[in-house]
DNA sequence: CTGGATCCACACAGATACTG
DNA sequence: CAGTATCTGTGTGGATCCAG
């Protein structure tokens, strides 16, 4: 929340008042996948400067974006949950990563992938479809996994239960552009999976480069 | 276009980073309404510094959002005009204002409301139907019109032969947060129409406190 | 260890003046 | 008309430090 103003009675211009500052929209789109903490928040976006995060939580819960709640004993973890309000900003979020997406190239040294953007990946690429399936996507050490039904989808973080396992290997970059969807991976190899997996081409894309354990 | 970047491999990291710094997405929104001259974004964007305006553009061409061209003589002038990928924003720009509009209290006298924003706030709060109607909106000196076909909308600067003629009225700021529809400010006369409109309510919002002329 | 606060250097934004 | 130049301030980046 700028205290500079655009001076324009408009719905872009009030939004980007609010949300419209660097890291923002970041900060949100981890707090979409499920509350976080101040240092799963940290874990989340390692470039951030902690004075920065620090200032955007306030802002937030300010705005009534974000509520600050104090977990009961025995955890006393402090976690910072998006408000319907805040919730609300989804459809923002998932329009901003499809259309990022497309200039996303070779994922480079410095640049690191979280089980958060995974969730959200899947989510923006999603095409809803009349079938039922449940997958589990490992990509390096991190697991999501998702469960669609029809045009329904469900995605969040850890492992699911009788899921069709999916591997991401590199180099699969170009996937995640949407230049080719899941159903091509899986023929060309670069998807690989531990059951029989009819329905990959749910999603547009899949995962880039995988991390080099 | 930060030189700064976030180091995630994740589209709405670099959507963001392309089109997050300050006035990016409010020079995007006004190219969405069509080609548009240095001076004309000036004036539409009144508070913009003029350095800065000239800084996003450069950032803009180089990133291939926006081309600048020549335009034949005896004009000769200099327009600025979204290419395909610059104009695929237009759904990012479109979910922000409605999320943001929600936010929009009482228009500030600080505040201008230029024919952009009512173009873009149609379309943001459009309805789809199976009706057609053709509007002329009226809100002190700008005018806009909006082609409703179903589910198909057009809006566009400037009048329109044989449209129905709404002028927008002070105070119905109220209906730009999406609270009141266009139906019902017909009935509380907070929206005026010179004409028959039976379709108002293809909007769910129309436009804030009229100017004092 | 979590959840920050503080400090400093600097890049970027704001404002204004000026130019081809 | 379409910008550039310059100066000033604030927000950001980066590091370190501190309290419960």
């Amino acid at each position: 929340m700028t205290t500079k103003t655009y001076g324009q009675y408009c719905g872009v211009a009030r939004a980007l008042e609010l949300v419209g500052e660097r890291w923002a929209l970041l900060i949100i789109r981890d707090l979409l996948v499920g509350p976080k903490r101040y240092t799963d928040l940290r874990a989340g976006l390692p470039k951030i400067p902690t004075n920065v995060l620090a200032t955007r939580l306030k802002e937030f819960e300010q705005a009534g974006l974000v509520v600050r709640r104090v977990q009961p004993r025995p955890s006393g973890a402090i976690v910072y949950e998006l408000t319907e309000y805040g919730a609300d900003l989804d459809e923002v979020v998932l329009a901003l990563g499809r259309w990022g997406a497309r200039s996303l190239g070779e994922l480079r040294p410095d640049e690191i992938i979280t089980a958060e953007v995974l969730v959200m990946a899947l989510r923006s690429t999603f095409h809803p479809s009349r079938s039922k399936a449940k997958y589990e996507l490992h990509f390096g050490d991190l697991v999501v996994h998702a469960i669609v039904d029809g045009a329904d989808l469900t995605v969040d973080l850890g492992p699911l239960e009788g899921a069709v396992v999916l591997e991401a290997f590199a180099p699969i970059a170009p996937l995640l552009t949407g230049a080719i969807d899941g159903a091509a991976a899986l023929q060309s190899g670069l998807l690989k999976t531990s059951g029989t997996a009819k329905h990959v081409d749910h999603f547009a894309a899949t995962f880039p480069i995988a991390p080099t354990p």
